[in-house]
RNA sequence: GCACCUGUAGCUCAGUGGAUAGAGCAGUGGCCUCCGGAGCCGCGUGCGUAGGUUCGAUUCCUAUCAGGUGCACCA
């Protein structure tokens, strides 16, 4: 379905037209001046130039051409050359219920769908989800539901970190406090225990104590690294034990994962790219576009115009070793072999910036991904603490995530009970509901890139732009289609949506009318804060005329049905809003 | 040193080459015989600074200041 804008535009572009005008200058956009129109056109500022003639007069003569059609209420030129716009009633009504019948809102898919890989959530093998990890699954996953919201094929990879260093940190680790384990014994042939001998609480205390080690001890550092070049060269007992090290850790991020509502198509890892490895860098050196640079294989990635210095993208270290760039140019191969994407994106923390810019050039100068496609590094800022500082425990510590989420949905629950009388298990199940929803805006709500504060009171306090008053938004209007649906049926005439009658519902209808426009923006510019300030706008809208209309007292049961009408494409917009955001929300609250 | 990102109201954040720059919080004054008051309606302060381009700049360009971040063998 065609946006509100662009038909607008293509009526003013008519007008532009029949005025003897280019159709270039007729482009119609959201008025900032509500209290004078609703829409504008300011291409008779621009035009004068062109034809040296007053803005003021061209306005005329474009707004003379508007008269009597039937999509505006009224067009009318004022100031310097502006051309403010009214909707015809009638025209906005039937956009409305165009937009009702349609299944995505009037939401147009792509022209072209592509397959979109999106390589979010940043997880890493036996190391619990902390808060550095949140914005990339919330962003991620949010960016996901919008790419295929608009038709594209979409890939979500978690892309998970298991094959460096810290690998060999752990079996290091672990060979020092149980070194009869069979797996560190060579001359053992037999099959290797089917049960890890660990758990996930005990991995997670294992690498953080191995790292801490690695600093100190430079005899126990070179072994993990030795630890590690024996794993990727196929030590049995090492592989063994980085299988159950895998299975223990993927079992408790999925768990993580499943209760923050973020899901991977993929769970590929580091260690599946390496297979493409050995060819990949046969080819580079083959083709000339690696070379030896202090040692180290390298490919040039500066270019003539830059403004700043860009370094060599390394392959091997110069003891030959492999390291993250080479991971992630094999991962390209890889992922261009099973899946072919014409657009990847990567949500990952800003500070990688200078490093993914060097590998995508790498990959596009040494064509080992394919022409055209698209690669896009969406980076994200941190999230600080109230003290705008990176937000860390009360004791300074790295929150783990798990116990992020549970403070959250301990202070929803606190207030719930606080307010209501719901049971307490209702209270319980509720406030996870809520509590995803006000972390997730809270997050959302922001632009990706800058940093924000991360402030759990404020979050919770549920009033104002915040995820639990768009939930409570949507709870209200599902209540009172719930008491109209169980009204006799005589007393439900088909209505489709009718002509506003007050300011506070033409207004709603506004609103509703810019749904597909901000989809696509939000969409173009991988933006979910953009959703986000429109739900809240709409929800404001929505209140206001709560407000002023009763609606189920309304007399006339065809206006009443109206007015539902009305209330049923209000809530849809919110619910595909929150759901692309990736929360939910409650029957009640 | 070089580069990148960010400077908008007391605080947290939106926004735009156009007319009078918006929300929320905090402060404050109203609104429950009424569909859910987690709500609604009021009240006031701001584009870091200086130049330039433009009919018009908070937006684009340049300089400058402040904060953050990054600059090949970590990921």
């Amino acid at each position: 379905m065609k946006k509100l804008i662009d038909q607008m535009t293509a009526q003013l572009e008519a007008a532009f037209a029949a005025a003897g005008y280019d159709t270039r200058y007729a482009k119609v956009t959201l008025s900032n001046r509500p209290d004078l129109c609703e829409y504008q056109c300011n291409g008779a500022l621009s035009a004068a130039k062109e034809y040296h003639k007053a803005p003021a007069m061209i306005a005329k003569e474009v707004a003379e051409k508007c008269q009597g059609n039937p999509a505006f209420e009224s067009v009318e030129t004022a100031g310097p050359g502006f051309i403010n716009i009214k909707l015809g009633a009638s025209f906005l009504k039937d956009y409305l219920n165009e937009m009702a019948e349609n299944e995505k809102l009037g939401v147009e898919e792509c022209e072209k769908p592509e397959t979109v890989l999106i390589d979010f959530g940043g997880a890493n093998v036996a190391k619990p989800l902390h808060v550095g990890h949140l914005r990339s699954a919330i962003i991620g996953e949010s960016v996901k539901r919008i790419c295929r919201y608009k038709g594209n094929k979409v890939i979500g990879d978690v892309h998970l970190g298991d094959w460096g260093l810290q690998m060999g940190l752990i079996i290091t680790e672990l060979r020092v406090r149980q070194p009869d384990l069979v797996y560190f014994d060579e001359s053992y042939e037999g099959e290797y225990p089917a049960k890890a001998p660990f758990t996930i609480s005990e991995l997670e205390e294992i690498y953080p104590c191995a790292n801490a080690k690695s600093k100190e001890d430079e005899a126990f550092r070179e072994e993990a690294k030795n630890a590690t070049f024996e794993l990727q060269n196929g030590r049995r007992g090492y592989l063994a034990l980085w299988n159950h090290i895998l299975n223990v850790s993927v079992t408790d991020l999925k768990r993580n994962y499943d209760n923050l509502n973020v899901t991977f198509d993929l769970w590929k890892k580091e260690s599946d790219a390496q297979p493409y490895i050995p060819d990949m860098v046969k080819y580079l050196k083959d083709e000339g576009y690696a070379h030896i640079s202090q040692g180290a294989l390298v490919v040039d990635v500066a270019e003539p115009d830059d403004t700043k210095e860009i370094p060599p993208c390394m392959i091997l270290k110069s003891d030959g070793a492999t390291l993250y760039n080479t991971t992630d140019l094999a991962t390209l191969v890889e992922r261009r072999k099973l899946f072919d994407p014409d657009r990847i994106i990567y949500v990952v923390d800003k500070r990688q910036g200078l490093y993914f810019e060097q590998v995508f050039r790498c990959a596009r100068k040494t064509k080992l991904v394919k022409d055209g496609i698209r690669l896009d590094f969406l980076g994200f800022g941190t999230m600080n603490g109230k003290d705008g500082k990176p937000f860390k425990t009360r004791d300074g510590g790295v929150m783990r995530l798990e116990h992020l989420m549970r403070d959250i949905n301990e202070a929803v629950y606190v207030r719930m009970m606080e307010n209501k009388t719901v049971s307490e298990e209702e209270a319980r199940a509720t406030s996870r509901v809520i509590g995803l929803a006000a972390l997730k805006y809270g997050d959302l709500s922001n632009a990706a890139v800058k940093d924000y504060i991360f402030d759990v009171d404020r979050f919770t306090s549920f009033e104002g732009n915040t995820g639990p008053y768009i939930q409570y938004t949507i709870v209200r209007i599902q209540s009172i289609l719930k008491k109209y649906e169980a009204l006799p049926e005589s007393e439900r005439p088909a209505s489709a949506i009718r002509e506003a009658c007050s300011k506070s519902e033409r207004d709603l209808a506004l609103q509703l009318c810019k749904f597909n426009e901000m989809m696509d923006s939000a969409y173009e510019e991988l933006a979910p804060h953009k959703i986000c300030s429109y739900i809240y706008e709409l929800s404001d809208a929505f209140n206001s005329f709560y407000h002023e209309i009763r609606i189920l007292a309304e007399e006339d049961t065809v206006k009443r049905a109206g007015y539902i009408a009305l209330l049923r494409l209000t809530v849809r917009a919110l619910e595909t809003g929150i759901e692309l955001l990736g929360f939910a929300a409650p029957e009640r609250m």
